[in-house]
Parts: structure tokens; C-alpha cells; sequence
DNA sequence: GCTGATTGGGCTAGTCTCAGACCATTGATG
DNA sequence: CATCAATGGTCTGAGACTAGCCCAATCAGC
């Protein structure tokens, strides 16, 4: 609205918390996100502090945090490491109501928006650039996979088909955004029963989208993605109503 | 890409720099975009070390950097502050592409792409909202400031068009995305040279784009932004090849 | 001119974070 | 069964960052 509004964008704060809390918030994406699998390992410390850019004592104690609170089981001598056990939480209304009881409405319906259009205009980004053969395959394969998913892996095939879209662009920070925008919705979008019907729904909205991306048409895969986004925002709601 | 793709893309450093470096590079936002213009003030150390989440002595020694390298001019007492002394510089080539080979041809184009995406999104997400009379008013202010504008103000005058379009869609997320974006290309734009035709074209699209907003149009809206930006990523190119 | 409110300038003690070195454990392999 | 490479576990000294306090300068208004 008037200048104060921009000022409030730009001088925002400029850390979310201390280096150990931003360090706990990003392992347990990647974790939640189904980056790293469950059963799979993260990255030895001494690497995983390099491309986090913290120390290994501060990786150290999110880990450790995070293995207290029963995300990860931490295993030592050759060939241990810190290894996922978390799995996504049996759909459950109660615990749902209770996670957007700490978001907020706003927060929700912000981080809604953010996700709408990041991800469209990811979507867009890509059916209007020129697709390489492999950018094509990888994006079929993606579709195929989440089509040939079992109920125990669908919520995390069907992130890495969106992030997918994002990455394709080329875009680090694009993808990175949409990483982000995606994390902050998923503990609800978890929440959510996997009805037969909204997964076949769901299966036909992909379709479309990668349909529309193929085909270099950035309106319809905008319009596909946002579809299938006010629908499942639209779950959303209905269940946390 | 393939999972590493994912993993980099999550596992990413988790801060940019040290608090004194991010907090420069966030005032020198502030002070680009114009969110506060020429001969504006900063606001008082104390109040704004609490918008940033920093202390007072990183926030002076931050300010203390940007005031020996002639962005702001501090005076004590009552009435005094931070001010902001720098002006936009004159269109240069030759300083143009050295900035762009600090950056790199693919940060360049990271960033063009990431710009395209979250302005095109938040157009789509503005135009497919039910929009307050408020919210009319608040654009076409924008758009007539724009259009009135001197060429000392032309700039700072189209970011806070384009940044209003985020602002507007009540997503706070989106408009620090949108305020990152710009401000990552803002001292390339600033070296293209203004020309009366580039002028004119740039407020038929903008004004194209108000259009298919107020029409709740989101496919036109997207296509408006869309084209727009691609114009100035044409001209931007030109100009560095 | 005095005064008082507002603002930048500076100091200190304590906490957080880091880099680097060294120790302890594990298990595949010879 | 001994070895050794890979990995987590621990310690230390230095530097960054913070909260809180007080000082110094400025200027509108009395």
C-alpha cells in the first residue's frame, strides 16, 4: 500500500534466529520434504558443515536436537551417520488444527499465496523456455514415478514432482523458493487424508501440467498448476474448517 | 534434475555472510530499490537494530560502511539520522558489464529467471483475487505516479509499481521475494539507457498489465508481466553483449 | 539562552560461533 | 584377527555478536 509497507518488506529482520535454530529449521526440510528418505543419510558432518556454511559444532548440535526429538538416528564408526527415521504422521484433523493454531491465518494464508505463485510461475518459466530431450524425460519420469506410487511414498514423489518443475527452470533460486514455499505448508497438507478420489483427481491435474509444459503453452501450464493448487488449498480448508 | 539436484537445492548454505555483511547488503537494498529515496532517512539506530533482529553495534558498524562509501550521510542530535546521499549513476556500459563480471553470466540469468517467475506469479495471484476498492486506487496511483514521473524519479518510481503488484496480493513472502529479485538486477537496469521509445513502450505494457488485473484476468496478467520483463531482459542483454 | 527530548557514539561483560586439532568407535577387508 | 579408513565425539582458544548502559551532540520551543 503507502511507503511503509516497503519499508517493512525490505528491513525485515535480517536472520530468522540463531545459526543453531536455522540449522534445525533447514535439516528438518529436507527431511520433511523426503529430500533425504526415510532410512537415507545425510551427508557426513564435516561436508554437510561446508555446504550449510556453519561449523561442524553448530551442525553438531542441531543433529543432536533433532535425534533427541526422534527425527534422526545417529550411528558412529565407518559407514554410520545420521540416518532419517522420521515418517510422515498418519493424516490426523486433531494435529492439524493444533499446527495451524501456532501458524496463524495469516501466516497460512501467506505462505498459500507464496506457494501459488512460485510454483505457477515456475510452471510458465518452464513451458515458455526451449526443453532439452533430457529436461523432457526427466520431467515424464517424475510423472511416471508418482503414478506408479504406493500410498507410503506419494506425499514425497508427488514434492519432488513439483520441486522438479522448479529445478528444471535452471533456476537456484527458483527452486530454492519453491522448496521453501512448499515446507511451509507441509505439516497441513500431511494432515490431509489420501482419498482414491482426490489422487486420481490429482493424477489428471500432473498430467495436464506437464501436458501444458510440453507443449510450450505457459498459459495453460499456469492455469494447470493454479488449479491444482486452489484444489488442494481448497482441501485445505475444507478440512481444518 | 536427480536427487543431488534436491539435495543441493535444500542443503544450501544456511546464511549469505556474517550478520555485518547481510545487514550492509539489506540497507544497500533499501537504498537501490529507492524504498527510501535520496535525501530520505534511515530510521533511528535503535528502532531499526529491532527491525532487523541485529544488535546496535552490528547495525552502526554497517551504517558506518555504507556512510565511507557515500550511500548515506549520519548527523547527530535531535533531527539528525541517516541520509541517504546516493543517486542512481548514469547510464554506463562499460560499468554495466564490469558489474556483470562480478556476477557471472549465470547468476545473471538465475536471477532474470527467478524475477520473471515471481512477478508473473503475483500478477496471476493479484488478478485471480477479489480485489478492494482500495486496492484499485492503490495501482493506479502507482501507475499515474509512474507516468508523471520525472527521469530522476523514473526508476525508483517503476519499482514501486512492480513492487506494489506483490505488496497488493497480501503475501508478505511474496513481496520480499519480489524486492529480492529486483534488487538483484537493479545496478544492470540502472545502466540501460533511458530512451524516450523505451519509455513509451514500457507504459503501454504497464499499463496493460493494471488493465488485466482490474479485469481479473490473470492468463492476460501474466502475459503483460511477462512481456514486459522480457522486453528489459532483451534490452539488458543488448546492452551488455 | 536554557532546557529537554531525540538521536548518534562508545564501552563492557557475557554468549554464540567458528576453525582446527585430536580422540573413539565401527566394520569391511586382507 | 589385525588393520585402517571413514565417521561421529570432544576440547580449546579466538573472534563475532549481543544486551544494556551511559555519554555527547543537536535543535525546537519556551
Amino acid at each position: 500500500m503507502d511507503e511503509s509497507a516497503r519499508l517493512m518488506t525490505v528491513l525485515r529482520p535480517v536472520r530468522a534466529g540463531n545459526a543453531f535454530e536455522e540449522t534445525v529449521e533447514r535439516l528438518l526440510q529436507a527431511i520433511k520434504l523426503g529430500v533425504v528418505p526415510p532410512g537415507g543419510k545425510l551427508p557426513p558432518e564435516r561436508e554437510l558443515a561446508v555446504q550449510l556454511g556453519i561449523s561442524r559444532v553448530t551442525l553438531r548440535e542441531a543433529i543432536r536436537a533433532l535425534s533427541d526429538a526422534g527425527y534422526l538416528d545417529v550411528r558412529r564408526g565407518r559407514y554410520g551417520g545420521a540416518f532419517v527415521t522420521y515418517r510422515p504422521p498418519e493424516p490426523d484433523a486433531g494435529k492439524a488444527r493444533e499446527a495451524l493454531q501456532e501458524m496463524g491465518a495469516d501466516e497460512l494464508s501467506d505462505a498459500l499465496t507464496f506457494r501459488l505463485a512460485v510454483e505457477c510461475g515456475a510452471a510458465q518459466v518452464l513451458a515458455a523456455s526451449p526443453l532439452s530431450d533430457a529436461t523432457r524425460e526427466a520431467l515424464l519420469r517424475r510423472l511416471t514415478e508418482l503414478n506408479a506410487a504406493g500410498l507410503d511414498d506419494y506425499r514425497r514423489l508427488d514434492t519432488a514432482f513439483h520441486l522438479s518443475i522448479a529445478e528444471l527452470t535452471g533456476s537456484s533460486l527458483l527452486a530454492a523458493s519453491c522448496a521453501d514455499a512448499r515446507s511451509r505448508v507441509s505439516d497441513l497438507l500431511d494432515a490431509i487424508p489420501m482419498l482414491q478420489v482426490n489422487l486420481d483427481h490429482a493424477a489428471v491435474q500432473h498430467r495436464a501440467i506437464v501436458d501444458a509444459i510440453l507443449a510450450a503453452d505457459p498459459d495453460a501450464a499456469r492455469r494447470a498448476v493454479a488449479e491444482h493448487l486452489e484444489g488442494t488449498a481448497a482441501l485445505l480448508r475444507a478440512f481444518l474448517a
